[in-house]
DNA sequence: TCTTATAATAAGCGTTGCTTACTATTGATG
DNA sequence: CATCAATAGTAAGCAACGCTTATTATAAGA
């Protein structure tokens, strides 16, 4: 083991892990031919999740910019993945919905990030990665309360 | 506390955290004005600990390719706060130092990411925390291990 | 009514990191 | 010793992610 060159502080190594993993994720899917970014992945994911939604909603509780969704939701449509609709009780809002044809893609992305998740903590008791998930959460919600913007209202993921 | 979105699996959580991470180590230091982006802070401080070292061998260690390291490099030594030097034994390469106007900053980085850990983790258990920072580093292991480059050699940080 | 607030978007930028191709040097091999 | 492959660094260019600021349309309160 070489000798190490900067202090294994907490926060460079979740910016490591957290580069590798897309970077790894990246590699999976693009592997199987997915033509799907990390981040679209990821927004495709949550609009599954959160069935037809408000941009705004989707955005707030993905801790994004409205700006940035609407970005990736433009790609997602584009590729037939989903879809927006008028909302009928407020025409300055758009619902959003997966579309059928994504939904294969969603399962392989399902199934690609838990075998990604699991190749990742092989060596590592259930257990504590259990633990990890909450402390990290936790950390999360400390995070989000320390954004400037966040006194107007902001708070959970 | 709203319905969740999405699964807040790992994957998504360190995401999360080291995207929210980063932009308060920013907002914290730009405050102070420091004139560093936080991957800027990073290299000069990993410079600072390795002494004066082969830009090869930083961008090993760091995990970062040479080319990625090497623009880093650039933008800090204009600033004036590291330098280049040539190695004596072999004409090809560099030694990178830090030079002595960096040390008050590299203090101020410190302290500053002292903080932050601190103040992110102020509601989690000491232990707790040496026991997510073990387990980050071995999934940052394994990720290193899944990378396609990886059987060239290339091994820890 | 008029003013303010909100939902989405257009335009443009910054950070991080990569790949590919190139130059200069080293070191091994015939 | 001549040559040729490998290595150290860099130039050029690109992709992913996310932000800010300004604009348009609609909603809602004074």
């Amino acid at each position: 083991m070489p000798p190490e060159i900067y202090h294994n502080t907490i926060s460079f190594v979740i910016t490591d892990v957290a580069r590798l993993m897309r970077a790894e994720f990246d590699r999976r899917t693009s592997g199987v031919g997915i033509g799907l970014t990390p981040g679209e992945a990821r927004v495709l994911f949550s609009v599954s999740k959160a069935g037809p939604v408000r941009q705004a909603v989707l955005a707030e509780r993905m801790g994004l910019e409205a700006m940035t969704l609407s970005t990736y939701l433009d790609r997602l449509e584009e590729r037939g993945l989903l879809s927006r609709t008028a909302d009928p009780s407020d025409r300055r809002a758009k619902l959003v919905s997966v579309r059928p044809e994504a939904e294969p893609i969603i399962q392989e992305i399902l199934r690609i990030g838990a075998q990604l998740r699991a190749d990742m903590s092989a060596t590592i008791d259930p257990q504590k990665m259990e633990q990890l998930r909450q402390s990290l959460m936790q950390m999360r919600n400390c995070l989000i309360e320390m954004r400037p913007e966040c006194p107007k209202g902001t708070s959970k993921a």
